[in-house]
DNA sequence: GTCTATAGCGTGATAGAC
DNA sequence: GTCTATCACGCTATAGAC
């Protein structure tokens, strides 16, 4: 039909976004997305000649819309910089009771699949992730001055990434969230504690000879 | 041959066990398995009637050799319980170094690889995580008189694994041990921390409302 | 830009002799 | 228990008309 709009393309970056969050990347195959979709083959290999160039859109998708999807939503209408970090672990928590545990964090589980192949779509998900700990670290920078002095608001947003990603993996293996919500419990206090000791004592800041920059 | 012994099962296990921690289950082909094990398509079948069998032997060996390739390589030595956790953690930061972040949990990645399929894999991952939280469970019991009172054992161990495998996550996707390092060192922040109040304060416990059983 | 038809290979699994 | 040969299907990707 030669349409100016780009709504087919669209359409194969959110199918194929939904299907690998459901099923993973390898186990998607170019069938499903051209059925689900309603597009057909020559369509796709028009705007993505290989599988891993939808992979690759998809993963920009994420980038593009961290903000409005998992950010926005999940801590807009929250004020505390701590409870915007701890409301977002929360929207995490909704997408596994919501879905019943199928779905967790799409960057996490492609992570793991992809983390000794396909390179383009690792430096996307190492933004992606980038962009998280970037967020969670202004929220911990906004309340530096409760803080004990000296600490590394990056290392602990990473900290936080962390325990996210290990939590919903025990979450969906378990289809529960108890242990997730153990450990988020555990993180909460960590947090607290570190408040506490800011109005009183001096430092527990990351100790010598560990590096600051990546060396990737 | 008819040979009495088990050894062509066990190099199939021990080989689809290598290409499963490297590549993933997906991935893996019957192909290459029956190639780097020099077994025959034959053979293979006879022990493991589908691919998904060979994946819950694969995982059963896990189960069962938990004790001496990691408690007992990481922690043997140690005498202190909580520098049996650190030096747990220590081990898996080891192999992230000796394999160049090619190999991470080998448990962790299947469990988000199979987290919506294969249900008879799924629960051998399941009691996998069971007996890794139940060995630093009791290294934390060894010492519960110099925690806060009222501490979970558990939920502690949980907290501990969640933290590794979502460090063992960005190790691997920023080939880089820094934030991996960053998060364990918040972990063992928070640690010493308990164990600090647990000789002057009351309890940092779990929350009313938190079930203690898991519900799957 | 979209359509249909299909190539070419890799997959998990099977058959049947020994 | 092990061997070789092979089936039937699904996969990613391509060809070429419109």
């Amino acid at each position: 039909m030669t349409r100016p709009s780009t709504e087919t393309r669209s359409k194969l970056v959110e199918t194929a976004r939904d299907l690998f969050h459901r099923q993973g990347y390898t186990p998607t195959g170019i069938a499903q997305i051209l059925k689900e979709s309603g597009v057909n083959s020559g369509s796709l290999y028009y705007y993505f000649p290989t599988k891993e160039d939808l992979l690759v859109a998809v993963l920009e998708w994420y980038r593009d819309h961290i903000g409005d999807n998992l950010i926005d939503l999940h801590c807009g209408r929250i004020e505390d910089p701590v409870e915007k970090v701890f409301g977002l672990l929360d929207g995490y928590r909704q997408l596994l009771m919501m879905f019943e545990f199928e779905l967790g964090c799409p960057i996490g589980a492609l992570a793991l699949e992809l983390a000794n192949s396909h390179p383009a779509a690792r430096s996307l998900i190492l933004v992606n992730f980038e962009q998280w700990v970037d967020t969670v670290e202004q929220f911990f920078r906004a309340v530096e001055d409760r803080l004990p002095e000296g600490t590394d608001c990056r290392a602990l947003a990473v900290h936080v990434l962390t325990t996210m990603e290990g939590s919903m993996m025990l979450a969906r293996t378990y289809r529960s969230t108890t242990y997730f919500d153990q450990s988020v419990t555990h993180l909460r206090n960590y947090v607290d504690s570190l408040i506490a000791q800011g109005s009183t004592w001096s430092a527990p800041k990351q100790p010598a000879g560990i590096p600051e920059s990546l060396d990737n």
